[in-house]
DNA sequence: AGTAAAATCACCCGAAAGTATGAGCTTGAA
DNA sequence: TTCAAGCTCATACTTTCGGGTGATTTTACT
């Protein structure tokens, strides 16, 4: 870090309020010898002295504390559509009495696949899928595929 | 409000150094009776005033000065998952060549309705709906009803 | 070993969906 | 007026879907 090159910098403020500072005493000093003192009371003097440099420490404490109040944040992300990790609704699936295959089906059939194209994926014959999907409207209580994989999308039986 | 009755312990801290400037003024006077002003020099004797009383000022500002706004950044994850008001992909459409009544069908397919319901639907023949899906599977490049369903959700042809 | 649930497969039949082709009608723009 | 596009409807045909029934095999559990 280039912390020599940067002291003057960084304590810029210090050191001009120590000139001033500086400054002011010498302008008291003669003050002083002038016509102030002479003929005033050293209380006045003392006070006057308080006084200024009271105020003086005051401005210099608000003045230095530069780190008064980091902005605080309120961060609101909206995020409108969540792609999250499907969770299973395991509760429909019993409630409904769904097998692990006929979850499996249906999950193929939301992606829009004929049943011999399901039947190819799962290596099983077409007959087979017909008696899944048969006994998903069953337990769906629906008439049609379509009706099957919005059911099932909104139960949370298959992922969005 | 009860402004008045707060008065006294609302400016309590403010009432105390006063009193405490008032004392040190008033030490500072009964020292200069006894052995040190006489002995020493004035600049010495204004300089501690000075010194004093500067630190004095900043103590009194860091004291006054409201407790200082800590930082809290929070971070509010907000869900908003449920349909916003769904607006229609005109690019799309226009650049899948979609007729209106194509649109209309489409969304009425999507629901899950066979050609016939869509047909008493909209009070028209069931070969009048079969044109229009079949045009909607020629212009989506699709296979099946399903596939046109899923397609036209993810291009916000139809709301979800 | 026995049993119940799940998974597999077959056959039939009717309904629905999809393909292909042609044509009448309306409307708005060139 | 002509023309293109959109909407409508029809006929004919093929494919897929869905319902119903029955049967065999696998798996898991008691």
């Amino acid at each position: 870090m280039a912390n020599k090159t940067n002291f003057f910098i960084r304590n810029k403020n210090s050191i001009l309020y120590g000139l001033i500072l500086a400054l002011l005493l010498f302008l008291m000093k003669w003050l002083e010898l002038r016509y102030v003192v002479i003929n005033h009371s050293f209380e006045i003097y003392a006070g006057a002295i308080a006084i200024i440099f009271t105020a003086l420490g005051i401005w210099l404490a608000l003045k230095l504390t530069k780190p008064k109040t980091s902005t605080i944040v309120v961060e609101k992300p909206v995020f409108i559509q969540k792609e999250d990790a499907f969770v299973l609704n395991k509760k429909e699936v019993e409630r409904l009495g769904l097998s692990n295959r006929e979850l499996e089906v249906l999950t193929l059939l939301a992606e829009g696949l004929s049943n011999q194209e399901i039947a190819q994926r799962l290596f099983v014959s077409l007959n087979t899928i017909k008696t899944h999907t048969s006994n998903i409207f069953e337990k769906l209580a629906v008439k049609r595929r379509m009706q099957a994989v919005e059911l099932a999308k909104s139960l949370q039986l298959i992922p969005q």
